[in-house]
DNA sequence: GCCGAACAACTACCTCGGTAGTAGACCAGG
DNA sequence: CCTGGTCTACTACCGAGGTAGTTGTTCGGC
Protein backbone atom coordinates (compact mmCIF):
# COMPACT_ATOMS: atom_id res chain seq x y z
CA UNK A 1 0.00 0.00 0.00
CA UNK A 2 1.76 2.94 -1.10
CA UNK A 3 1.74 5.98 1.55
CA UNK A 4 3.05 8.55 -1.16
CA UNK A 5 0.40 9.61 -4.19
CA UNK A 6 1.27 11.11 -6.96
CA UNK A 7 -0.89 12.74 -9.32
CA UNK A 8 -0.17 13.03 -13.23
CA UNK A 9 -1.70 16.54 -15.16
CA UNK A 10 -5.10 15.00 -15.28
CA UNK A 11 -5.27 13.42 -12.37
CA UNK A 12 -4.45 15.83 -9.89
CA UNK A 13 -6.74 18.72 -12.23
CA UNK A 14 -9.85 15.84 -11.16
CA UNK A 15 -8.93 15.52 -7.49
CA UNK A 16 -8.98 19.29 -7.47
CA UNK A 17 -12.43 19.32 -8.40
CA UNK A 18 -13.26 16.84 -5.98
CA UNK A 19 -12.16 18.38 -3.45
CA UNK A 20 -13.64 21.63 -3.79
CA UNK A 21 -17.07 20.37 -4.76
CA UNK A 22 -16.62 17.38 -1.95
CA UNK A 23 -18.43 14.92 -4.22
CA UNK A 24 -19.04 15.01 -7.78
CA UNK A 25 -20.52 12.95 -10.49
CA UNK A 26 -19.23 12.53 -13.67
CA UNK A 27 -20.81 15.10 -15.73
CA UNK A 28 -19.68 17.66 -12.58
CA UNK A 29 -16.16 16.89 -12.67
CA UNK A 30 -16.03 17.12 -16.87
CA UNK A 31 -17.85 21.01 -16.52
CA UNK A 32 -15.68 22.16 -13.46
CA UNK A 33 -12.64 21.20 -15.59
CA UNK A 34 -13.50 24.39 -18.06
CA UNK A 35 -12.88 24.90 -21.39
CA UNK A 36 -8.91 24.29 -21.61
CA UNK A 37 -9.35 21.22 -20.17
CA UNK A 38 -11.88 19.66 -22.30
CA UNK A 39 -12.15 16.00 -22.03
CA UNK A 40 -14.73 13.36 -23.50
CA UNK A 41 -16.80 12.46 -20.69
CA UNK A 42 -15.34 8.67 -21.54
CA UNK A 43 -11.94 10.09 -20.68
CA UNK A 44 -13.07 11.28 -17.22
CA UNK A 45 -15.23 8.36 -16.40
CA UNK A 46 -12.03 6.35 -17.21
CA UNK A 47 -9.81 8.29 -15.35
CA UNK A 48 -11.97 8.16 -12.48
CA UNK A 49 -12.34 4.54 -13.03
CA UNK A 50 -8.40 4.30 -12.88
CA UNK A 51 -8.10 6.59 -10.15
CA UNK A 52 -10.48 4.24 -7.84
CA UNK A 53 -8.64 1.01 -8.96
CA UNK A 54 -5.31 3.05 -7.25
CA UNK A 55 -7.53 4.48 -4.43
CA UNK A 56 -7.49 7.88 -4.62
CA UNK A 57 -10.75 8.23 -5.33
CA UNK A 58 -14.01 6.08 -3.81
CA UNK A 59 -17.79 6.17 -5.41
CA UNK A 60 -21.03 5.49 -4.34
CA UNK A 61 -24.35 5.21 -6.65
CA UNK A 62 -26.84 7.99 -6.56
CA UNK A 63 -29.83 6.94 -8.74
CA UNK A 64 -28.23 6.30 -12.06
CA UNK A 65 -24.88 7.88 -11.77
CA UNK A 66 -21.86 7.86 -9.65
CA UNK A 67 -20.79 9.99 -7.28
CA UNK A 68 -17.11 10.11 -6.70
CA UNK A 69 -14.69 11.76 -3.78
CA UNK A 70 -11.82 11.83 -2.56
CA UNK A 71 -10.05 9.33 -0.49
CA UNK A 72 -6.39 11.27 0.29
CA UNK A 73 -6.24 15.03 1.13
CA UNK A 74 -5.15 17.83 -1.26
CA UNK A 75 -2.03 18.42 2.00
CA UNK A 76 -1.51 14.51 1.46
CA UNK A 77 -1.09 14.80 -2.19
CA UNK A 78 1.21 17.72 -1.76
CA UNK A 79 3.18 16.38 1.07
CA UNK A 80 4.10 13.56 -1.16
CA UNK A 81 4.66 15.53 -4.21
CA UNK A 82 7.13 17.68 -2.83
CA UNK A 83 8.54 15.41 -0.55
CA UNK A 84 9.38 13.27 -3.48
CA UNK A 85 10.89 16.01 -5.99
CA UNK A 86 12.64 16.95 -2.65
CA UNK A 87 14.00 13.48 -2.85
CA UNK A 88 15.25 12.95 -6.28
CA UNK A 89 16.44 16.24 -6.68
CA UNK A 90 17.69 18.06 -3.66
CA UNK A 91 18.87 14.24 -2.07
CA UNK A 92 16.20 15.18 0.70
CA UNK A 93 17.33 18.01 1.78
CA UNK A 94 14.09 20.41 1.75
CA UNK A 95 16.01 23.20 2.95
CA UNK A 96 18.37 23.03 -0.24
CA UNK A 97 15.08 23.65 -2.03
CA UNK A 98 13.80 26.64 -0.27
CA UNK A 99 17.41 27.68 -1.30
CA UNK A 100 17.11 27.16 -4.70
CA UNK A 101 13.28 28.91 -4.97
CA UNK A 102 14.55 31.81 -2.98
CA UNK A 103 17.42 31.98 -6.00
CA UNK A 104 15.67 31.10 -9.11
CA UNK A 105 12.30 32.07 -9.08
CA UNK A 106 11.82 35.62 -8.35
CA UNK A 107 10.00 36.21 -4.64
CA UNK A 108 8.43 39.86 -4.37
CA UNK A 109 9.51 41.90 -1.20
CA UNK A 110 6.57 41.74 0.51
CA UNK A 111 6.46 38.29 0.11
CA UNK A 112 10.15 37.69 1.65
CA UNK A 113 8.93 39.72 4.31
CA UNK A 114 5.70 36.84 5.04
CA UNK A 115 8.37 33.98 4.68
CA UNK A 116 11.49 35.95 7.03
CA UNK A 117 7.81 36.35 9.40
CA UNK A 118 7.46 32.69 8.83
CA UNK A 119 11.00 31.50 9.88
CA UNK A 120 11.25 34.00 12.87
CA UNK A 121 7.61 32.12 14.16
CA UNK A 122 9.36 28.58 13.24
CA UNK A 123 12.67 29.73 15.44
CA UNK A 124 11.36 30.01 19.01
CA UNK A 125 13.72 28.95 22.17
CA UNK A 126 13.19 25.12 22.15
CA UNK A 127 9.75 24.36 20.63
CA UNK A 128 9.89 21.00 18.63
CA UNK A 129 6.77 19.78 16.36
CA UNK A 130 7.83 16.57 15.40
CA UNK A 131 5.43 15.50 12.65
CA UNK B 1 11.77 22.67 -29.33
CA UNK B 2 10.87 22.40 -25.61
CA UNK B 3 12.34 24.74 -23.34
CA UNK B 4 11.21 22.55 -20.57
CA UNK B 5 13.16 19.43 -19.68
CA UNK B 6 11.49 17.32 -17.20
CA UNK B 7 13.38 13.86 -16.47
CA UNK B 8 11.90 10.92 -15.15
CA UNK B 9 13.87 8.69 -12.73
CA UNK B 10 15.87 6.59 -14.09
CA UNK B 11 16.45 9.45 -16.55
CA UNK B 12 17.17 12.05 -14.35
CA UNK B 13 19.55 8.89 -12.48
CA UNK B 14 21.74 8.83 -15.87
CA UNK B 15 21.78 12.76 -16.25
CA UNK B 16 23.46 12.78 -12.67
CA UNK B 17 26.10 10.53 -13.85
CA UNK B 18 26.77 12.74 -17.12
CA UNK B 19 26.99 15.78 -15.07
CA UNK B 20 30.01 14.42 -12.79
CA UNK B 21 31.43 12.95 -15.00
CA UNK B 22 31.61 15.15 -17.90
CA UNK B 23 31.34 12.31 -20.24
CA UNK B 24 30.72 8.52 -19.69
CA UNK B 25 30.41 5.17 -21.88
CA UNK B 26 27.01 3.26 -21.47
CA UNK B 27 29.32 0.94 -19.33
CA UNK B 28 30.31 3.72 -16.97
CA UNK B 29 27.02 5.22 -16.61
CA UNK B 30 26.16 0.97 -15.70
CA UNK B 31 28.84 0.80 -13.01
CA UNK B 32 28.38 4.34 -11.52
CA UNK B 33 24.46 3.66 -11.26
CA UNK B 34 25.36 1.86 -8.08
CA UNK B 35 24.19 -1.40 -7.34
CA UNK B 36 20.31 0.00 -5.99
CA UNK B 37 19.69 0.83 -9.69
CA UNK B 38 21.59 -1.95 -11.36
CA UNK B 39 19.94 -2.27 -14.55
CA UNK B 40 21.17 -4.23 -17.94
CA UNK B 41 23.59 -2.90 -20.14
CA UNK B 42 20.97 -2.67 -23.42
CA UNK B 43 18.57 -0.78 -20.54
CA UNK B 44 20.93 1.65 -20.12
CA UNK B 45 21.78 1.89 -23.88
CA UNK B 46 18.22 1.88 -24.72
CA UNK B 47 17.80 4.82 -22.15
CA UNK B 48 20.82 7.34 -23.65
CA UNK B 49 19.06 6.54 -27.14
CA UNK B 50 15.65 7.36 -26.01
CA UNK B 51 17.13 10.64 -24.24
CA UNK B 52 19.23 11.87 -27.47
CA UNK B 53 16.54 11.64 -29.52
CA UNK B 54 14.81 14.15 -27.08
CA UNK B 55 17.51 16.47 -27.10
CA UNK B 56 18.97 16.01 -23.34
CA UNK B 57 21.98 14.01 -24.05
CA UNK B 58 24.58 13.83 -27.33
CA UNK B 59 27.27 10.99 -27.91
CA UNK B 60 30.42 10.75 -29.68
CA UNK B 61 32.29 8.15 -31.02
CA UNK B 62 35.13 7.22 -29.48
CA UNK B 63 36.96 4.11 -30.89
CA UNK B 64 34.35 1.37 -30.81
CA UNK B 65 32.02 2.87 -27.94
CA UNK B 66 30.06 6.03 -27.47
CA UNK B 67 30.48 8.75 -25.26
CA UNK B 68 27.89 10.42 -23.96
CA UNK B 69 27.25 13.95 -22.44
CA UNK B 70 24.67 16.50 -21.08
CA UNK B 71 22.97 18.64 -22.97
CA UNK B 72 21.38 20.51 -20.62
CA UNK B 73 22.68 21.59 -17.09
CA UNK B 74 21.46 20.09 -13.84
CA UNK B 75 20.44 23.76 -12.98
CA UNK B 76 17.98 23.93 -15.54
CA UNK B 77 16.23 20.57 -15.12
CA UNK B 78 15.88 21.76 -11.29
CA UNK B 79 14.34 24.78 -12.33
CA UNK B 80 11.91 22.84 -15.14
CA UNK B 81 11.06 20.78 -12.58
CA UNK B 82 11.05 22.84 -9.50
CA UNK B 83 9.07 25.29 -11.56
CA UNK B 84 6.51 22.43 -12.99
CA UNK B 85 5.35 21.45 -9.81
CA UNK B 86 5.44 24.80 -8.43
CA UNK B 87 2.72 25.59 -11.55
CA UNK B 88 0.73 23.03 -10.44
CA UNK B 89 0.69 22.64 -7.21
CA UNK B 90 0.99 26.00 -6.25
CA UNK B 91 -0.74 27.92 -9.40
CA UNK B 92 3.22 29.17 -9.95
CA UNK B 93 3.24 30.94 -6.89
CA UNK B 94 7.05 29.68 -5.31
CA UNK B 95 5.95 31.61 -2.23
CA UNK B 96 3.78 29.31 -1.19
CA UNK B 97 5.68 26.58 -2.20
CA UNK B 98 8.46 27.80 0.40
CA UNK B 99 5.80 28.29 3.06
CA UNK B 100 4.49 24.96 2.34
CA UNK B 101 8.42 23.43 2.95
CA UNK B 102 8.54 25.40 6.13
CA UNK B 103 5.50 24.47 7.33
CA UNK B 104 5.34 20.90 6.60
CA UNK B 105 9.12 19.79 6.01
CA UNK B 106 11.31 20.22 9.36
CA UNK B 107 13.92 22.08 8.68
CA UNK B 108 16.49 22.51 11.89
CA UNK B 109 17.53 25.93 13.15
CA UNK B 110 20.71 26.18 12.04
CA UNK B 111 19.41 25.56 8.53
CA UNK B 112 16.97 28.27 8.99
CA UNK B 113 19.53 30.56 10.19
CA UNK B 114 21.03 30.24 7.00
CA UNK B 115 17.60 30.67 5.07
CA UNK B 116 16.96 33.86 6.81
CA UNK B 117 20.60 35.32 6.10
CA UNK B 118 19.54 34.51 2.27
CA UNK B 119 16.27 36.38 2.55
CA UNK B 120 17.81 39.28 4.15
CA UNK B 121 20.43 38.98 1.20
CA UNK B 122 17.61 39.07 -1.36
CA UNK B 123 15.57 41.86 0.48
CA UNK B 124 15.87 44.93 -1.83
CA UNK B 125 16.79 47.85 0.37
CA UNK B 126 14.46 49.92 -2.09
CA UNK B 127 14.82 48.82 -5.78
CA UNK B 128 11.37 47.60 -6.85
CA UNK B 129 11.28 44.57 -8.68
CA UNK B 130 7.17 43.98 -10.29
CA UNK B 131 6.90 40.67 -11.46
C1' DG C 1 43.16 -16.07 -40.22
C1' DC C 2 39.89 -17.44 -36.48
C1' DC C 3 37.43 -16.76 -32.03
C1' DG C 4 35.45 -14.72 -28.32
C1' DA C 5 34.53 -10.41 -25.95
C1' DA C 6 32.78 -5.90 -26.34
C1' DC C 7 29.48 -2.85 -28.34
C1' DA C 8 25.83 -0.61 -30.80
C1' DA C 9 21.43 -1.54 -33.37
C1' DC C 10 17.12 -3.42 -33.56
C1' DT C 11 13.09 -5.49 -31.76
C1' DA C 12 9.77 -6.77 -28.40
C1' DC C 13 7.20 -6.18 -24.20
C1' DC C 14 5.11 -4.16 -20.08
C1' DT C 15 2.99 -0.37 -17.41
C1' DC C 16 0.64 3.98 -16.87
C1' DG C 17 -1.47 8.19 -18.16
C1' DG C 18 -4.47 9.80 -21.32
C1' DT C 19 -8.19 9.80 -24.94
C1' DA C 20 -12.28 8.30 -26.61
C1' DG C 21 -15.67 5.21 -29.26
C1' DT C 22 -19.16 1.66 -28.78
C1' DA C 23 -22.33 -1.18 -26.27
C1' DG C 24 -25.68 -2.03 -23.01
C1' DA C 25 -28.82 -0.58 -19.18
C1' DC C 26 -32.42 2.34 -17.98
C1' DC C 27 -35.42 6.12 -17.36
C1' DA C 28 -38.63 9.81 -18.89
C1' DG C 29 -41.76 11.76 -22.41
C1' DG C 30 -44.85 11.26 -25.90
C1' DC D 1 -44.75 0.84 -25.59
C1' DC D 2 -41.28 2.87 -28.15
C1' DT D 3 -37.65 6.27 -28.50
C1' DG D 4 -34.10 9.32 -27.29
C1' DG D 5 -31.13 10.93 -23.76
C1' DT D 6 -28.17 9.76 -19.83
C1' DC D 7 -25.19 6.80 -17.62
C1' DT D 8 -21.73 3.20 -16.70
C1' DA D 9 -18.94 -0.73 -18.67
C1' DC D 10 -15.93 -2.45 -21.93
C1' DT D 11 -12.55 -2.14 -25.45
C1' DA D 12 -8.94 -0.11 -28.16
C1' DC D 13 -5.08 2.83 -28.93
C1' DC D 14 -1.28 6.08 -28.47
C1' DG D 15 3.06 7.80 -26.36
C1' DA D 16 6.58 7.66 -22.86
C1' DG D 17 9.36 5.42 -19.50
C1' DG D 18 11.50 1.32 -18.58
C1' DT D 19 13.55 -3.44 -19.23
C1' DA D 20 16.04 -6.53 -21.71
C1' DG D 21 16.97 -10.21 -25.42
C1' DT D 22 18.87 -10.97 -30.08
C1' DT D 23 21.64 -9.70 -33.89
C1' DG D 24 25.41 -8.02 -36.21
C1' DT D 25 29.92 -5.82 -36.26
C1' DT D 26 34.44 -5.28 -34.98
C1' DC D 27 38.68 -5.64 -32.55
C1' DG D 28 42.31 -7.77 -30.00
C1' DG D 29 44.66 -12.07 -28.85
C1' DC D 30 46.32 -16.21 -30.24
Amino acid sequence: MPRSHQLADLQYAIMRVLWKEGEASVARVQEALGPDRARALTTIATMLAKMEKKGVVAHRAAGRQFLYRGRVSEADVRRSMVGELTRRLFRGDAAALVSHLLNEEDIDAQELQRLKALIAEKTPKERRRGR
